[in-house]
DNA sequence: TTATTACTTTAGACGAGTCTAAAAGTGGAT
DNA sequence: ATCCACTTTTAGACTCGTCTAAAGTAATAA
């Protein structure tokens, strides 16, 4: 019914109003799906008169509730693929993200099922991003923050990891900075470089556009239900 | 480089081709895409401007090398997933095709070569159809016919049922006939109603529709390489 | 041979999604 | 309070894949 192209709007959308809140500026969509600003425009008006997103001239687009539900059908697609991708056909948690936005909008509800009964009802992806839940409820707000705003003397873990860029991925599998990872922030420099202590006792120096991706929670705090382990573990429905 | 569009045409004319030879007709093609013949027409034309296909007006369609390799790669996709479905995710295998249509034109050559090994490079899918080596290599002309042409005493084994429609297929699997069945024909009535003796012993009629999409060999013929029981097998580079 | 019938192609239109160029609006700095 | 720089929208065009309606071709039966 909705167009592959209008779900990928609707995903982005939802994931720049998840990391600064609505409104969602056009030129944001623009450069996060490589369209011209008029193309995403254009676009916005046909999802308002679809019942998606509601907008204000000039200020920015936010979507409703129907459009939210879209949105979460195509993130619990695309993580369940990367968790099935990663655990079953060994993909590394750096390769996954390209092949499920091939496939997110092409699966059966049907497969869906499936691949998420194989997995066991799992609660993240291999990024650490949480699996919207078959009823696809909206996601509880995540109290990780990037390992960008810790202190020298923080000691925390790691939640999860941004996907966009894949260079990054494989730089941080390198340095076994993955979910679950526990760090100690050692040394914060000039330009936000930032210098942490890995669980083996080897110290990383990450430059601050890769401490942004990294959200992190303090390590004292139960990681029961936002542990992102090597092993995707069963949905607590919330 | 080519849209979904163009190689579920190829696919098309591949398929209809390996049937009745060439050439293929506007028509046949319109009818099994379920688009309108002028479509077809306009489609051709750019096929064949891309040298997909060669055309003689008002006669049909034949693919090229080109072409043929295209349409191979789509099979090769859509046959390993049937496959892949089947053996781990517990689809039957009357569920398989519609999945596999469309997931098909989105995988990536990696997760071709995963899901690939992930089988042990099987050599058939769940239909009994052949599926294309990585090469791409032309498939070898089948010596399976329709069951409709059989007589009244031989002894055949299933080899492959067409996985066009659905309800054929779930009838079939009710009736225990699939590919590897043994069958003895121990009737054939007018309007080519088949009567057939199942390996367990049942008797089942088959209108001439159904008897016309099991394509079954001797069963003296050796079946080893086209065998299609219940296990996929180890693909032999043709 | 010609007429009928079935099939194919041509002609022209349309919707979706995109672009470029130009006009309009917004908001901060002077 | 005005201006400037930046963002957003509008206007209009283009491609792709599709359709309908009309015209052309082929094959067959009379």
């Amino acid at each position: 019914m909705l167009s592959d192209v209008m779900e990928d709007y609707l995903k982005t959308i939802y994931q720049i109003q998840a990391r600064s809140g609505p409104p969602v500026s056009t030129s944001a969509i623009a450069t996060a799906l490589d369209k011209t600003p008029a193309t995403v425009t254009s676009m916005l008006g046909t999802l308002e008169e679809r019942g998606l997103i509601t907008r204000e001239k000039y200020k920015g687009a936010e979507l409703t509730r129907e459009g939210e539900t879209v949105a979460l059908e195509v993130l619990r697609h695309h993580r369940l693929l990367e968790a099935y991708l990663a655990e079953r056909l060994d993909y590394s948690w750096s390769e996954v993200h390209e092949e499920a936005d091939a496939l997110e909008h092409h699966i059966s509800e049907e497969f869906e099922r499936r691949v998420a009964a194989a997995l066991d009802d799992p609660a993240v992806d291999p990024h650490g991003d949480p699996i919207p839940s078959a009823d696809l409820a909206p996601l509880e707000d995540d109290d990780a923050t990037p390992l960008s705003t810790r202190e020298v003397g923080d000691t925390v873990v790691v939640s999860r990891v941004s996907d966009r860029d894949r260079e990054e991925l494989e730089y941080l599998a390198e340095a076994g900075i993955t979910p679950g990872t526990t760090l100690g922030i050692v040394d914060v420099a000039p330009f936000g470089m930032v210098t942490v202590e890995t669980d083996d006792g080897g110290e990383q120096s990450l430059p601050e556009s890769i401490a942004e991706a990294i959200y992190v929670v303090d390590a004292d705090t139960d990681g029961t239900d936002r542990d992102a382990g090597s092993d995707v573990q069963e949905a607590g429905n919330a």
